[in-house]
This record gives structure tokens, C-alpha cells and sequence, in this order.
DNA sequence: ATTGACACGTGAAGC
DNA sequence: TGCTTCACGTGTCAA
């Protein structure tokens, strides 16, 4: 069974006649003896390898993939750019701040009431505390002086270290804040609950 | 049955759509009247409109582009992505040193206040409330003398008699450690509440 | 049987 | 001209 298609050999500038339409019942060309085939394919099928090729590698590269599917893997590839996005400006924001204060000892201070001047008061210190609790979650408790965006900018940077938040609760007094939360640990290794400790103090110097 | 125009993808030039292909080999199932032609016609056309979509988006997220082509955009994009992730490392290692140069070894240590005391005067008691909120999840409230890393300790406590935390809350004030847990139950027993509650007694009498 | 994802071969544009 | 890239419709395979 082989019908001709409509419009196949002429040079046929399709317009609009392009049969995608309903019935378009063009069944053609059977392959009797040799009907020449596109001189592209070859070049064709190196295209497609390499567009595979690429993907694949950039799939490789994204740490989370939620599917395997084309779409899928650019759209993860996306949101993780963007989140690599975050990161860098995260941790361009905190070190230039940590550069700032570490070149000015006291930046000219207008609040009304100074919260480190409260937490010295109450005998409030800041301090970070973190302990293993189950395989890879750790449960972390930090006290530091109270900042109008403080908690915004710290969960920010947790999150640019990698901390995947399970729960957290913040709440604040006397001028200082205490964040509680638990969180899944970033690497395998050894002396998490140091590496931790260390970089959150690191953190909260940077706020 | 209509047929999404091919609608210009905005970056890539349009083009028209061609409708030739080559009927393999044995098809049909049926003739009577107008049947053929695959179903997923539709489906594979949203399918590429879609793996198109994700891939302007990818090149509108990557700041330079070699070229137009499918291949190189998913090639810049995967350069880019190295190149943020190398961001992040330096700024990590760098904020880390910065820290570390830093040490100030302040952190004054002052510990006046005995917390049981403040707490006598002001008149609060410790107390340990359970109630049932639904199903097998339990509303604890827990109040007892503030001590250094009592808070861990009851944590580590409560994880380690099996309670599973869904939500935790805590807070300090004139001596006293307030924690309100959301926790479900670890056994299913009748008397879950009773229990639980002579549990955490226990518990915190240990602290 | 239905659905979703893929690779394929091919005509059509653009350079 | 040739060469590259693209979208298209389709068959096929797997869940």
C-alpha cells in the first residue's frame, strides 16, 4: 500500500501546505529499489549525538536530578544554576560586610537601643552549639546578638553552605536571637559536628 | 483537530513544518474510515515545545553565548555551571581563612547569674505538660531550670527514648528553658500520655 | 490498550 | 553552491 504524497518532489513552497492537518493520509514512497536518501543523515545523527552528549554531561554536573528526561535535566540544571546564582551573592555579601567590619571596628551605630548593649546586660552571650543526633542530622542551637535581617541573611548563608533545613525555630529576647533547628548534615565526614560548629561561628561573625 | 502553530520559539528562526515522513512498514489496524495516524502526534509535539522551552530559559540564565545551536547552549550553560561552582568554592575558602585570621579570642565568659536561683525569685516552677493532639502525635511542654547545654541534653535524651521531633520550639527567660515539642509517640500505648510525661520527668531530672 | 519519552530519517531554511 | 541546524511525523520501547 503506498500512496504518493501530495507534493513531494516539486520544489513546492509550502505556505501553509504543510499537511499536518487532519486527514492527511499521504502514505508514500515505498522503498523499492533506491530511492536516494538525504545526504544529511550521517551529519543528522552526529547532531543528535552530540546534543545527547551534552546533555548527559550536564547531567553529570547537576548534583540533584529529579528525573532523567531531557526537560527535566535542563529544568534541574536551571534551578540549580540559580541557586549557584544565590550562593555567590550570599557569600559576596557576607565577606564584603566581614570586610567592612573588620576594617572599621565600629560602624557608627544609630539604633535606638543597642542589642549587644541589651545582651550584655542580661548575661546573654552569643554561642553556637551542635550535636549529632541521628546518622546524618544534626541538631544546632545558635544565641547571637539581635540584627534587623539577621535571621534572613544566617539562613541564607546556611543554606549557601549547603544545610538542608529539616525544622527550625527562632525566637528572641533581651536583644538576642536563638535559632534552633535541625539539619541535614552537609558532608560525610569525620568531625562533622566541629566542621559544623566552626563554620556556623564563621557565619554569624559574618552577620 | 487543530494544530498549535509552530508558533517562532523566539530565539530559533522559524520554520515551517514539514510533513514527511516515511510510513514504515506495517501499520493500520484499521481502514473502515479515518483512524491513523499516531495518537502521540500531539504529545510529541508538547513534548518539544517543552524540551525548547526549558532551553531558551537555560540560555536566558547563562550570561554568555557562544552561539545559538541546542548543543552549545547546553555547552556554555555547563561552563557556567563550573565556573559558579569554583565561585563558591573560593568565596567558601576565603571567608573561611578570613575567620580564621580573625580570631579575636574574645568571647568573654561570664556565667554571674545562677539560674536556679533567678528562677526561685521569680517564681517559676519547673513543670512537664503532655497532651494529645491527634491521632499519635503529642503537644509537650516542658519547663525547668536553664542549665549550659541542658536544652541538647533533654534532645538527645528525648532522641534517644525514640520520640521522633515533628516540631520544636524553645525559649529562655529569667533562668527558666521553655520547650515546646510537637513529637509523635513512640509506642501505642493506651496511656501514651501518662507515660510520656513520667518519661520526660525522668529526663529532666537527670539533666 | 494507553501513555510518555526517544531516536530516527527527512525537507526546509539560513549562512 | 554545500553544509549546518532545525522541526516535524512516526515507529518503537517501556511502564
Amino acid at each position: 500500500m503506498e500512496y504518493v504524497g501530495s507534493a513531494l518532489d516539486g520544489l513546492f513552497i509550502t505556505k501553509e501546505g504543510n499537511s499536518r492537518g487532519r486527514v492527511g493520509r499521504r502514505r508514500y514512497s515505498n522503498d523499492d529499489g533506491t530511492e536516494y536518501k538525504s545526504k544529511n543523515l550521517h551529519a543528522e545523527r552526529r547532531r543528535r549525538q552530540k546534543l545527547s552528549d551534552r546533555l548527559l554531561a550536564l547531567r553529570a554536573l547537576v548534583p540533584i536530578i529529579t528525573n532523567m528526561n531531557k526537560a527535566t535535566i535542563i529544568e534541574d540544571a536551571i534551578s540549580y544554576i540559580e541557586e549557584l546564582q544565590n550562593n555567590v551573592e550570599v557569600l559576596q555579601g557576607l565577606l564584603y560586610e566581614m570586610e567592612a567590619s573588620s576594617e572599621e571596628g565600629a560602624l557608627p551605630r544609630s539604633e535606638e537601643i543597642d542589642p549587644a548593649e541589651e545582651m550584655r546586660k542580661s548575661g546573654i552571650q552569643a554561642e553556637v552549639e551542635v550535636t549529632q543526633i541521628d546518622g546524618n542530622k544534626l541538631w544546632i542551637k545558635i544565641i547571637f546578638e539581635k540584627k534587623r535581617g539577621g535571621f534572613t541573611r544566617l539562613m541564607e548563608a546556611m543554606t549557601a553552605f549547603g544545610f538542608e533545613l529539616i525544622d527550625t525555630s527562632v525566637t528572641t529576647s533581651k536583644g538576642a536571637m536563638l535559632v534552633s533547628s535541625c539539619v541535614k548534615g552537609i558532608h560525610g565526614e569525620i568531625n562533622e559536628v566541629q566542621r559544623t560548629k566552626e563554620l556556623l561561628l564563621q557565619i554569624i561573625n559574618g552577620i
